[in-house]
DNA sequence: CGTGACTTTGGGAGCGCTCCCACTGGAAGC
DNA sequence: GCTTCCAGTGGGAGCGCTCCCAAAGTCACG
């Protein structure tokens, strides 16, 4: 036609013309909306496939209000957290819901200042249909911009000191207290602890679940050995616990990467696994059966975490009122125990 | 004043209004752009303020025709690639670099068919301002893709097969020749190899600087031995090596996952390392250090990678037209040579 | 053949922002 | 005193889409 200039983007209201239809007809056309007859439909197909048009996903997002996308934000102090692949696999599951309910993922490690910033505007800036907030800490700055952010929240584990609306968490108090049950029924007296940030919801429910279980069990519960859910970290802790209670017999850490750490320092301090000191873990990474042994832990369902939460989130843009979930944990006894 | 009602989201006409400024004013006032005097900049500030005003992202990104948002799209058959927390520390180093560059992150697991039709329609849609690709295969649908988008698109690694305008990659070859060196060096003569996917471009790299390396030394090169970057094909494949060849002295991984189960199979076996067989692997991820022993390993600088990609992809979106990068690597030496 | 009940159609008004441009008025230059 | 210049200003036209709504066409039924 007249204008055979070969634009960079056909737009609707070209493949109308070429269709010889409106912009309201192509429109509805494209969404697979009713009200088209099967000529005009068949036209607009074939103009779309002729100049090769796609839609203008910020234009449709403008018209709807809808970006077609939610954020998973991932706070802490420092990017390392997130090597952690607790991390990956939460994702690789909330990846898989949001697919099909078509919301693309962004992805925002909040460890800066800046970082935190830029959450904020995101979060503000209504960038996203909904967020996932994880690996909070108390007094989070992250927890007051979710109170302001304009658009549904849903926390993967409860921030410290407050239950929200909408969460997915996971059953750290009973999956701790079942390991530290399994350690005491086999035999283990002298079992101590080596807890995960005391900051975080799951450090301190964590902790709570094995106290209980020592105090059911008739036992001495020993105080809170702090680690900061990294390998070093646990083996640094192991190390001061076996300096301080030389008579240690069981382990109950945190999590896997800590657990592999004891493990480690258990190893090198002489002492044999299982037979002198027991250690059981929490998570069930991969790690937990790369371990030397490998490890007794409490499993928990990560990838199921990151898929609820996105369920949970897509149930939320869709207006409707989920309620909170917290997924159970299942004790897996390996050679550590 | 006449409109009382507490409206949701207060737009940028009513911060002028407000601030008793035109349209124009306002706008040019919030991206501090210059032609507003002080005292306007000032009552437009006190209403964004008082009216608790935040840009809309998508009305912006209509306008200007940018996203504000880069996509990471890794590829693979199944989404439990993504655990390999490789992709973790390349996240976060993109992260890094697009924060400082005000853009986000758009993360994208093309594992199953449709997800790569999502990818397809964020890249011909332009949902986003430009594209991280990684992990591609031979013949991955993703290369077509990319040739199509309508966007600047990096790639991580190149692809099997050709030689993209813009990508960052690692040296291979150059690492895997290394760490062959190394083991030569260390007197060893029957040294075998464990190769990554041979549909990967890494997984060929490296297999051609071990076989570099083997005829440089006057040695006799194994065929590949074949694993897919995971622990368990490492074990698998040592498994197989030790079975076809006992005398098997030295053994290079082409990943750090497949070192640790070839450390496995080994220490199973009741071979000692490195006495009797000594191991090198490629990442330096933290498997190499937590392993036993610890492993003697090709580092590669993974965050940097990240980093690197998402700059050059700054850059393209910025108009520029950097030149693509190879990373180096270097040998780390530890106990398992 | 009129009437109500649909379906199909396209015009137009947004969604909330940026940016071009024409206009004003005061300072500087001659 | 009269141009020249430019910082400051606001109107208006998009960006490309959705969706409301009024108008036109189709059909069956009494």
């Amino acid at each position: 036609m007249a204008e055979a200039a070969p634009r960079r983007h056909p737009t609707l209201d070209e493949v109308a013309e070429h269709a010889g239809v409106s912009r309201s007809v192509a429109s509805r056309a494209l969404n697979n909306a009713p009200h088209v007859s099967r000529t005009k439909r068949e036209a607009v197909e074939r103009a779309v496939r002729q100049l090769g048009y796609t839609r203008n996903s910020t234009a449709r997002a403008l018209a709807t209000r809808q970006t077609g996308a939610a954020a998973l934000v991932i706070s802490g102090e420092d990017p390392s957290i997130f090597a952690d692949p607790f991390f990956a696999r939460v994702i690789v599951g909330a990846s898989a819901a949001l697919d099909s309910a078509d919301l693309h993922l962004m992805l925002c490690l909040a460890a800066s200042d800046r970082g935190r910033k830029r959450v904020e505007e995101l979060l503000r800036s209504r960038g996203a249909d909904g967020v996932m907030l994880m690996a909070l800490r108390e007094d989070d700055p992250l927890t007051r911009m979710a109170d302001e952010a304009q658009m549904p929240v849903v926390f993967g584990g409860r921030p410290v000191g407050s239950v929200p609306r909408w969460y997915v968490d996971v059953d750290n108090v009973g999956g701790a207290r079942e390991a530290t049950e399994h350690l005491v029924s086999r035999g283990r007296r002298r079992v101590a602890v080596i807890c995960g940030r005391l900051d975080t919801e799951a450090g301190r429910a964590r902790y709570r679940g094995y106290r209980d279980a020592m105090l059911g069990a008739g036992l001495d519960p020993f105080p809170p050995t702090e680690g900061d859910f990294t390998e070093r970290s646990g083996a640094a802790a192991m190390a001061a616990l076996l300096a301080e209670h030389p008579d240690v017999d069981g382990v109950f850490a945190a999590n896997d990467n800590m657990a592999a750490g004891a493990l480690r320092t258990v190893r090198k301090a002489g002492r044999r696994v299982p037979a002198e000191v027991a250690v059981v873990g929490f998570d069930d990474l991969a790690i937990a059966q790369v371990a030397d042994p490998p490890l007794t832990t409490v499993h928990q369902p990560v990838e199921a975490l990151g898929r609820e939460m996105a369920r949970m989130l897509v149930a939320l843009v869709n207006g409707q009122d989920p309620t909170p979930l917290v997924l159970p944990t299942r004790l897996t006894v390996r050679a550590s125990t």
